[in-house]
RNA sequence: GCCGAAGUGGUGAAAUUGGUAAACACGCACGACUCAAAAUCGUGUGCCCAAAAGCUUGAGGGUUCGAGUCCCUCCUUCGGCACCA
């Protein structure tokens, strides 16, 4: 008997599939195409972890199982390989990055082989080839081209040890994703995408994606973030500042004065805003310090520093231009101008780091300047704040305290006036409809001495004709509570108002809960009244923490009674203390123990203490209304305190006072345009000229590639430009367009560039005269299926997406999303639970477990760990449970004794063995299909199980069985095929047990090299209904919902039939016994239910 | 804080979508083979218990003949966003 060498077996395949090109892909074919991909890895000098190659071995199931099904099948791979590591590499140690490049792909793609993939590498593909990164440019070009690439001075992220500029997508938690520095605002010239203008589109075909997973839609989404509203503009009420709009004292203005007066008079603040319909309650503005009016009025202030050129003659027009701002006029008057400008330097030089530590809402007053809310001509005040953002809208907002907890925030700290204009639209219900509860609850019901408290409660409530809702009174038929129950019996109300008392055990919460949702009530306050005369501290505090968990009425209990007396002998007064400060409640210390007497006679302290407690919540109730008219409220509902559309509803407000006020309605986006430019050597050179003539030229498209020159240094110059400025003899040019003397850009594009396309030129890798030849593209487009990690949810599929649809719109391609269908893969953590990493030093190299375990084994393992796109750490004893699996495999094949049907032995094969079969290969396909590999593995563990309890097995049943497992393990299936022998001639297809179904349509099989054979030439199996199907199965039966007993019957049993096999059972009858049956329910082929 | 996903044995996890909870695998225990060990095979393995009965899917409640699955109120963990007006 042959032992399983996978050393030996591995070697063996990989080579022959290699030999006999298996797994090239033809493009003419007359076969339906499936296109599989994997997100293409940065080949990073760590080289693979065991982690990488889950999402690479689920793709390669995929694409081996289409291959058998008769696909035409497209699973290739490649590098994405610029980007900063090699960079910074090559900084150190003065290599070129390609050099390292080349090293790690090669031990990246030796790590690939060895798992034994179904890659091409006839279309292998490299970012940084410039055969490849030439379209790369060419697509950059022909955005330049349609105006959505376009140069920008706007501050970017700056990356101080990078020395690179970063978008946003690259930042986390506002430090560097790549060296962990905090960023700070540079501003650079900077080439960006126009992204934006993709945002409506982008958001809107997500609605195609049903393949994708909901959570990265979801992700998309608020990455684009959509959100509808108005812009509104509010005049400003400055008489300096305005004067400027009109020439003082009418003084003729010379065409000189006018020219040279570079000034654009701000007369207006113009802010965004989805809630126009609050206009009427903005009772501030707000700028951002970035904004450009406060820059406007630091520098016009500044001016006034300078002793004033005074008097009349400032009127002068003999200015020589620059003089027209040059401290002549008095001009704005900010009386806390110090005040402002220190406060906007403080927040440039915050970082984002600081900004977010302190989330309290800081910002000063713009003194000297006032606004017009153009809704009601209120003169309202202007303030610079950072919590508002300079590039989101227009970096300005009107400020309705009233109804947006931001602004609420800042203006109860700043001490400005909160106007409400909204009431919630259920103001209505609130007030009539639904009622408030109030509730007591009472800790310790039903001790001994307490009864005389609850029977002062009693008296209280029936002298005072106040409701009770009492329902979770102790279950105890003791007849010490039946005075209770038939007061609350006597006393609960259907209908509750705001009188109305819920008084129960303190154990009664989750009644409480259960009442509170049934009624539609709303829980304002609670008072939890515990005498302590028998509980000891500890048991009050351990009910706290363990069984009063329900956290709502927790919060509510703003109000703690303890009833007990100094002399008590359990507790100090430091208990209560204690216990106060962790509940942060109140405690009130009730001094006479009389309370708790028997004594029928009213206590006048104890109904004084009730009182309280009522009129406590009655005055809430008061509160209630308070907090409604002048407190946050961020819903919509009906406006009010808003002269003419008092009674209007917020949306159509909305529309309605915009129009009002002479605003636009508009739509905003989260999503920011795309920073294109890096300050980094080892990227795609951008494809510009700037010459001093013609400006910026695009290099003609027939000098493409620009091809990245080598370099001496690849420090950043530190000045923030690219390594690239410092190559004169590459920088230099000629003008395309005049001729004359240019420079290149030395900005090179971010990583994000080359892998936003490279799913297309897998398509047509070589070709030199287009990005993608179109019929190939037609036919191979879109990707069918795409698999990578959640992590690139919203970078590169957003820029993937915008940069596809670009090309659809050039006419490029022919499908306008690249993805049909997503899923993500979950992460293998290190077995100690971290993520494997260096760092950790618990990194497995898949190379190891090849070697030992095999690449079957491994592949095996990886998919049976869990779901897959559920992150589990490694565990190397589970792999052994692969390993064993296909060892047994490996024996099945040895040991047993396989028989054909056709030899007339198929009385030899256990009856089990063809229905388990079928059940697995339906499992087994269907799995693959809905990528839950592990339930597939396991059902082929059931069915080689239940083969190892026999010795004769049917042969074609086997074979079959190894092509349902070839895409899991392609290595010992294709060995053991081979030793199998020639297939065709020996089994006609679709013979064998029970396989009628399987009419071959001989797609794919023969295609190939006649003399190399393969299981993976085979055809994938297809089961056989009928077979399925169970003649006898094992019926259930529950008394009252629970399982009894199990009988055995036939399939079809009728419901009689059923009845009568279930009340033959002894242990039914035990349950059944003498009572009378009140319904059966059947459920065909599962149980019976019989209802006693 | 907001959005999303998820909580099931000692562990990784299954569960036909409302119908036998814990398949499959790891681990563990016992047994067989062996001088012995490893490997392999067999048996057992949710909790409580001698057994019968009972209990059990983060907590509590609800709907239902029947809930891991649906509804309500919470808790916890992990991802994403984070002053987005």
């Amino acid at each position: 008997m042959k032992k399983y060498n996978h050393e030996k077996i591995e070697k063996k395949w990989q080579k022959e599939w290699k030999k006999n090109k298996l797994y090239q892909t033809k493009n003419e074919t007359d076969k339906p195409k499936y296109y599989i991909l994997d997100m293409f890895p940065y080949p990073s000098g760590a080289g693979l972890h065991v982690g990488h190659p889950k999402g690479y071995i689920a793709t390669d199931i995929l694409a081996r199982q289409k291959m058998l099904q008769g696909y035409n099948v497209l699973h290739p791979m490649g590098w994405d390989a610029f980007g900063l590591p090699a960079e910074n590499f090559a900084i150190k140690n003065k290599v070129h990055p390609r050099e390292m490049n080349e090293k790690n792909i090669a031990t990246f793609k030796s790590q690939l082989e060895k798992i034994g993939f179904t890659y091409d590498w006839d279309r292998e593909i490299n970012t940084t080839d410039p055969e490849y990164y030439k379209w790369t440019q060419w697509t950059f070009l022909q955005m330049f081209k349609k105006g959505l690439a376009y140069e920008s001075y706007e501050p970017i992220n700056w990356c101080p040890k990078c020395q690179t500029g970063l978008a946003n997508e690259d930042l986390e938690n506002g430090k560097c994703e790549r060296c962990d520095s905090e960023i700070e605002q540079k501003p650079m010239r900077q080439w960006v995408l126009k992204i934006t203008d993709y945002a409506e589109r982008m958001l809107k075909d997500l609605d195609k994606l049903q393949n994708w997973p909901e959570s990265i839609k979801e992700m998309q989404k608020n990455w684009i973030g959509k959100s509808e509203g108005a812009k509104i503009k509010f005049p400003i009420k400055e008489e300096k500042l305005r004067t400027e709009v009109v020439p003082r004292g009418g003084v003729k203005r010379s065409k000189t004065t006018e020219e040279v007066r570079p000034r654009e008079v701000i007369s207006e603040i113009e802010v965004f805003t989805t809630r126009p319909d609050t206009l009427f309650g903005a009772t501030y503005l707000v700028l951002a310090p970035e904004h450009e009016l406060v820059e406007k009025i630091l520098s016009e202030a500044r001016e006034e520093v300078v002793p004033r050129g005074g008097g009349i003659g400032s009127e002068a027009d003999n200015s020589d231009g620059r003089g027209a701002t040059s401290g002549s006029v008095e001009r704005i008057n900010i009386s806390n101008y110090k005040e402002v400008k220190k406060y906007v330097e403080q927040t440039k030089n915050k970082t984002e780091m600081e900004r977010m530590e302190n989330k309290e809402k800081t910002g000063v007053e713009l003194k000297g300047v006032k606004a017009i809310n153009p809704a009601n001509q209120e003169e309202i005040p202007v303030y610079i704040a950072d919590y508002v953002l300079a590039d989101y809208g227009t970096g300005a907002i009107m400020a309705v305290p009233a109804h947006d907890e931001r602004d609420f925030e800042f203006a109860q700290k700043m001490g400005i006036k909160i106007k409400q204009v909204i009431a919630p639209d259920d103001y209505n219900q609130e007030t009539n409809d639904r009622k408030q509860l109030n509730v007591i609850l009472m800790h310790g019901w039903g001790g001994h001495g307490k009864m005389g408290w609850f029977k002062e409660v009693k008296k209280f409530l029936t002298n005072k004709n106040i409701d009770v809702i009492a329902p979770d009174f102790p279950n105890t038929d003791s007849p010490k509570y039946q005075e209770w129950r038939d007061f609350f019996k006597k006393n609960i109300q259907p209908k509750i108002n705001d009188q109305t008392v819920f008084i129960g055990h303190s154990l009664a919460p989750s009644f409480l809960m259960h009442y509170i949702t049934e009624e539609n009530l709303q829980l304002q306050q609670a008072i939890f009244v515990a005498p302590v005369l028998h509980n000891r501290i500890s048991e009050l505090n351990n009910f706290f923490e363990k069984d009063f968990n329900w956290s709502k009425i927790k919060k509510l209990i703003k109000k703690v009674i303890v009833l007990g007396s100094d002399d008590d002998l359990y507790i100090t007064l430091n208990d209560f203390q204690e216990l106060s400060e962790k509940l942060s409640a109140k405690f009130i210390l009730h001094k006479n123990r009389g309370h708790f007497s028997q004594n029928e006679n009213s206590n006048p302290e104890i109904i004084k203490l009730l009182e309280e407690i009522l009129d406590s919540q009655n005055s809430n109730i008061q509160s209630k209304f308070k907090i409604q008219n002048s407190k946050l409220y961020t819903g919509v509902g009906i406006l009010i305190n808003s002269e003419q559309f008092d009674g209007m509803n917020s949306e159509e407000a909305k529309k309605a006072i915009t129009k009002f006020v002479g605003g636009e309605m508009t739509v905003n986006y989260k999503l920011k345009d795309w920073v294109f430019s890096r300050q980094r050597y080892w990227g795609e050179p951008i494809p510009i000229i700037h010459c001093d003539k013609c400006g910026v030229v695009p290099v003609p498209e027939e000098e493409l590639p620009v091809k990245l020159p080598d370099v001496e240094n690849y420090e950043p110059t530190g000045t923030g430009e690219s390594p690239l400025a410092n190559i004169d003899e590459w920088v230099n040019t000629k003008c395309p367009k005049c001729g004359g003397e240019a420079k290149r850009e030395t900005n090179t594009m971010p990583q994000w560039a080359g892998s936003s396309w490279y799913y297309l030129r897998y398509i047509d890798p070589k070709n030199n005269k287009a990005l993608v030849d179109k019929k190939k593209e037609k036919y191979w487009s879109p990707v069918d299926f795409y698999i990578g990690g959640a992590e690139h949810a919203t970078r590169h599929l957003i820029y993937a997406r915008f940069w596809h649809k670009f090309l659809f719109d050039i006419g490029v391609v022919n499908y306008e999303e690249p993805f049909t269908r997503l899923q993500n893969v979950g992460l293998i953590m290190a077995e100690d639970g971290r993520k494997m990493s260096k760092r950790w030093g618990n990194v497995i190299n898949p190379d190891d477990i090849v070697d030992e375990f095999g690449a079957d084994a491994m592949r095996v393992y990886e998919m049976f760990m869990g779901p897959f796109a559920q992150s589990v750490a490694w565990n190397t004893k589970g792999l052994i449970g692969a390993r064993r699996f296909l060892e047994k495999v490996w024996r099945l094949f040895q040991e047993k004794e396989l028989v054909e049907c056709g030899g007339g032995r198929c009385g030899d094969v256990p009856k089990e063995i063809p229905p388990l079969f079928h059940k697995t290969i339906k499992k087994v396909t269907e799995d693959i299909e809905s990528m839950n590999f592990n339930t597939a593995i396991s059902q082929m563990m059931i069915f080689v199980n239940e083969c190892m309890k026999h010795d004769i097995l049917p042969k074609s049943a086997m074979e079959r069985f190894l092509i349902l497992l070839a895409p899991f393990a392609p290595h010992i299936t294709e060995e053991l095929w081979a030793e199998l022998g020639a297939r065709e001639e020996v089994v006609p297809r679709g013979g064998g047990i029970g396989s009628e179904a399987d009419n071959s349509d001989g797609r794919g099989a023969t295609s190939r090299n006649a003399e190399f054979s393969s299981i993976f030439l085979e055809e994938w199996p297809k089961y056989n209904p009928d077979m399925i199907k169970d003649e006898m199965f094992e019926m259930v039966v529950q008394v009252n919902g629970k399982v009894r007993d199990k009988v055995q019957v036939s399939a079809d049993i009728s419901e009689e039939e059923a009845n009568e096999k279930a009340l033959a059972s002894e242990k039914v009858q035990k349950y059944v016994d003498g009572k009378e049956i009140k319904k059966v329910i059947f459920i065909k082929g599962r149980l019976l239910n019989l209802v006693i």
